[in-house]
DNA sequence: TTTGCCTTTGAACATGCGTTCAATTAACCT
DNA sequence: AGGTTAATTGAACGCATGTTCAAAGGCAAA
């Protein structure tokens, strides 16, 4: 046999990168088999090769991409208060994420997987993505908005704070994404700015 | 060829572990292979046998020793003041993290791929030592020592926030374990009181 | 020195892996 | 209707996987 009805690039990449996105999720990349996509995909494994050389490089594109969306849609108006901005980022950050939770559990668990040329790759995407955060806490505390020790520590002490609400939040549970945005938003806040 | 000179029990068994634990946290569980660790023992694969029922077994082994271990050596004196117990949580999580990342990382990373009944175990662990802070938490609260909206969210903001650490911090970088214990605390204390 | 236990070897098992490719056929264009 | 292109199949490749086990040999006690 060969080529089956309906088939088309067009449907069949994005069903690609979604299924591998949800099996790497799950299971984790070196527990996924070229095969086991296939299936979930509906084709033959031979079929995954016309979209991507190998399984090394299909990860490295959906962190990739990832990491492009991020930062893409992260912005930062410097005409307005650091605190405000602050505020704009812990919001973003939340909701941004909640949004994406398979992108991020792989975006985290599986750099280790990637090449050290892709690692590297992603490496930075990640460091522009803290440079915005450390950016808005630098303007704050040179106004003196903020009262921090150092602030790359401050940085990475807040998004590991916020990246944590994906290891336990569920939509449709106790609670709503603003109440948790609210009060990540309130000890945020106070852990920068003087006690 | 049979035994090697200088074989024991007392000495393999802890040689494995050590090397499972080191080569778990460098490649992942699903990508170190048990002839793979055994090279790095020293023995043939067979030989690892002797010491654990399969693969999934040793996995399990190790987060669990370690959540014991957490356990065993995070204690709280409930006649202190909550911001005292609270400082010396803060210090005890850093300070003991920081001594065993490759635990600490296996712990958060490899968790999906324990069986069910195992994951379960590992978790209801996890969960008594995130109790550990909720009460010094809810006893901060209930003294008016805390301003915190919702203690559950509070605590896990917390731990992801103390538990960051290690993913970036290396012993003789460019700020001591002192001078970052000084300032996580500074940002937990001041998240959870009132601003 | 002999006995018996403890530990390890090394080969074997069935299964699964990532990847390649000639053959085949659906979909599209003229 | 016919020809071209794009997408897929399914078999095959060599190699790695977790695990088992009879055989072998170091070690300690008698």
């Amino acid at each position: 046999m060969a080529r089956t009805t309906g088939s088309h690039s067009d449907i069949t990449r994005p069903k690609i990168r979604a299924a591998a996105l949800r099996l790497f999720a799950r299971h984790g990349f070196a527990a996924v088999s070229m095969r086991a996509l296939a299936t979930e995909v509906g084709v033959q494994a031979g079929a995954l090769y016309n979209y991507t050389p190998d399984k090394q490089t299909l990860l490295f594109s959906l962190l990739q991409d990832h990491m492009n969306d991020l930062l893409a849609a992260c912005d930062s108006d410097p005409s307005q208060t650091a605190v405000d901005r602050l505020r704009q980022f812990v919001d973003f950050h939340i909701r941004f994420h909640a949004d994406r939770p398979d992108e991020v559990f792989i975006s985290y668990m599986e750099l280790r997987n990637l090449t050290p040329k892709n690692f590297a790759e992603v490496e930075a995407l990640r460091r522009q993505y803290e440079d915005r955060l450390e950016t808005i806490l630098r303007d704050g505390a040179a106004a003196g908005d903020f009262a921090i020790a150092d602030t790359k520590i401050a940085t990475l002490a807040v998004i590991a704070m916020l990246t944590g609400v994906n290891t336990w939040f569920r939509a449709g549970g106790r609670l709503s994404l603003d109440e948790v945005i609210a009060q990540y938003w309130d000890m945020v806040r106070k852990s920068v700015t003087a006690g």
